[in-house]
DNA sequence: GTGAAAGCGCTAACAT
DNA sequence: ATGTTAGCGCTTTCAC
């Protein structure tokens, strides 16, 4: 019923307590010296006032937030919302919050990061998205890591306000990603010895340096094998484009015979457009391969083969980075292994291939990591 | 190559510009008396020093943050992540920020708002997440608005830590949520006049109010057509759990020939089991709703009946409460109606019903809303 | 229009 | 162990 409207001080508890308000604030303050009856006496007074320290006050002195900005450019994608998820409740243990901006889907997110540095994050976290190597300096500048989590920082991305200058190098920041050239490998080996031979490529948008990763390394793999190149089609990471990217590659002449996705999604929307608009059996008459093995992609409904991004292992090293790195140290890159996961989409069924190969770096227990540089 | 650590302050533009540390803050502050020359001069010292005013120190003084705090309860569901994303760029656009916290599935809140009001959020949004009404009363004295997403807040979840004190009552807080009520009875009309007589409901966990709501409004209109009760099974909003929960129904005998789901992923989930596991052909051998409208309940693998919660109206309502409430003001329940949106899993194929039923309610355009209390 | 000075709520030396 | 005193970086009177 009281119509307070100003949430109660230290000094406020100080009074109410008749000491002095910094003995208040080391009754709050773990591991400082404080007799046990004074500690009391505050928290007594505290608890009647419904009293709450000001994270906000003590930012400004400690010249730290206890908060670390998240930017995610692909909110669409369940793999990036797992990661937040992960990274959230990774940090909540630490007593860390997180500030977060989802951008549109294309857009850069230097105009973001500006925002969050204005509320002096301690550190920075980039899913999916990129930023100008200009205001990735003024960060590594002012000790404030920032991190880039799938993603190579290496721009060529729609970088900044179209000033021309280039993404952030990548030797200068840390990042944490997926092996997004062993999973490709490792799919593309698989989808040969199944013995489909007319592979395709269904690609995000042109600029993803994921999907030009994945590409490149699938078509350096396939050719090395001595094989033609594989087609490929500039898909989308949001549903309409990925299903005029599918109905693409399906309609092509001579269709492939197997297509790697550049991720789950869109090797589900590739299920999806191929038995419902083209009435083909997955993995029969087309082979279906992705990338990241959501959840989704072990149901029934999808079966598919996909290489793993183990998204709790990634976050884990995130973590370890944003948290122990008061002052940035030396940026590290991280690669984090997955695994191969065979599936029905890419069963071909036929007599001159094994129903199951036993490819022995598949379903090997947890994944590893790696550091790389 | 600089090695600085700190990051400019006003002051050090001030002295840069030779001008008052004053004259920093108003070049900074839309509408402030200042000459244009005076403006220009500081802003091109901060230009060259790389400062950006801080935000901690001013939040400090003005006594808001410009961050609101939010809080989510059920990551997993693609629903309450879309409203995430479109709750940041609302806010965004309106230049405030979100501190986010993702919780356990089943666990209280009330430890995570603590931490946030260490913040001094100006608001707290709670996405299928309750407060003890202890917690809430706090907020409303220190004039900071609660509002619940897609949940009453009239408490009865798993409250507190098992202090036994009930969750904050509906008339004192703010709430945006979907149609439950008109969205279920929409659902169950359509699956009676689709010529379904042995109805089933597959919910989420026990506690879930949602479920209850959409269980209870279910049930009551079953009822009411002087058709004996829908058989229930509890379920659970993560895949095991709703997997287990789809076996059991779908083992009863007699089985229901349709089941509302609390919502599209537990649906999918049901349609997923019901095909693979028990070969059953979904519209013809069994109906399925659900409830959200989820972007993949249109696609044609899923092809699900469902009534769709409006996220971004609803947002929208959301961003106007947290946005236009300095001080709270009379608290609201703002319901979005929704739209019934009917697939082919609710389409039986006999000749005793119409394939296509034309109720004049389905499909209309875009959904209305309308205020409650 | 501009500068000087007083805080916002807290922590961190200093004293005692 | 406790109180006193400076600030953290900013906004906001208040003079001029």
């Amino acid at each position: 019923m009281l119509k307070r409207v100003a949430a109660p001080s230290a000094h406020d508890v100080a009074r109410l307590a008749g000491v002095s308000q910094a003995a208040v604030s080391r009754a709050f303050t773990p591991g400082a010296s404080i007799s046990k009856a004074m500690k009391e006496k505050v928290l007594r007074a505290a608890q009647t006032l419904g009293y709450r320290p000001n994270l906000i006050a003590r930012s400004l002195i400690k010249g730290q937030s206890g908060i670390v900005g998240v930017i995610i450019g692909n909110p669409t994608d369940s793999f990036f919302m797992a990661a937040l998820d992960a990274l959230s409740k990774r940090l909540s243990r630490a007593g860390k919050h997180i500030l977060i901006v989802i951008t549109e889907l294309g857009a850069p997110a230097d105009e973001h990061v500006e925002d969050l540095l204005e509320y002096r994050v301690d550190a920075l976290l980039l899913m999916a998205a990129g930023i100008s190597s200009n205001l990735s300096d003024q960060c590594r500048k002012e000790g404030i890591p920032v991190l880039f989590f799938c993603r190579r920082p290496d721009g060529a991305d729609g970088s900044a306000n179209g000033k021309g200058r280039r993404g952030a190098h990548a030797d200068d920041s840390f990042s944490v990603s997926g092996n997004d050239r062993e999973g490709t490998r490792q799919i593309a080996g698989h989808l040969l010895q199944q013995g489909y031979r007319n592979l395709g490529f269904l690609g995000g948008p042109a600029e993803s340096p994921t999907s030009r990763d994945r590409e490149s390394a699938f078509t350096a793999y396939v050719k090395a094998q001595g094989l033609p190149p594989p087609v490929r089609v500039v898909g989308a990471y949001h549903r309409d484009g990925a299903v005029r990217a599918a109905r693409e590659i399906l309609s092509l002449s001579p269709r492939p015979d197997a297509v790697f996705c550049v991720n789950d999604f869109v090797a589900m929307t590739l299920i999806d457009v191929a038995r419902h608009e083209f009435g083909l059996e997955i993995g029969r008459e087309i082979g279906v391969a992705g990338f990241d093995d959501r959840p989704m992609a072990s149901w029934p409904t999808f079966d598919l083969t996909t290489y793993s991004q183990p998204v709790d292992t990634m976050i884990d090293q995130a973590a370890e980075i944003l948290l122990a790195s008061p002052d940035c140290g030396r940026p590290v890159q991280i690669v984090v292994d997955g695994v191969l996961q065979l599936r029905g989409s890419t069963r071909r069924g036929l007599a001159d291939a094994p129903e199951r190969p036993s490819r022995p770096k598949a379903t090997r227990g947890k994944s590893g990591k790696q550091t790389v540089k």
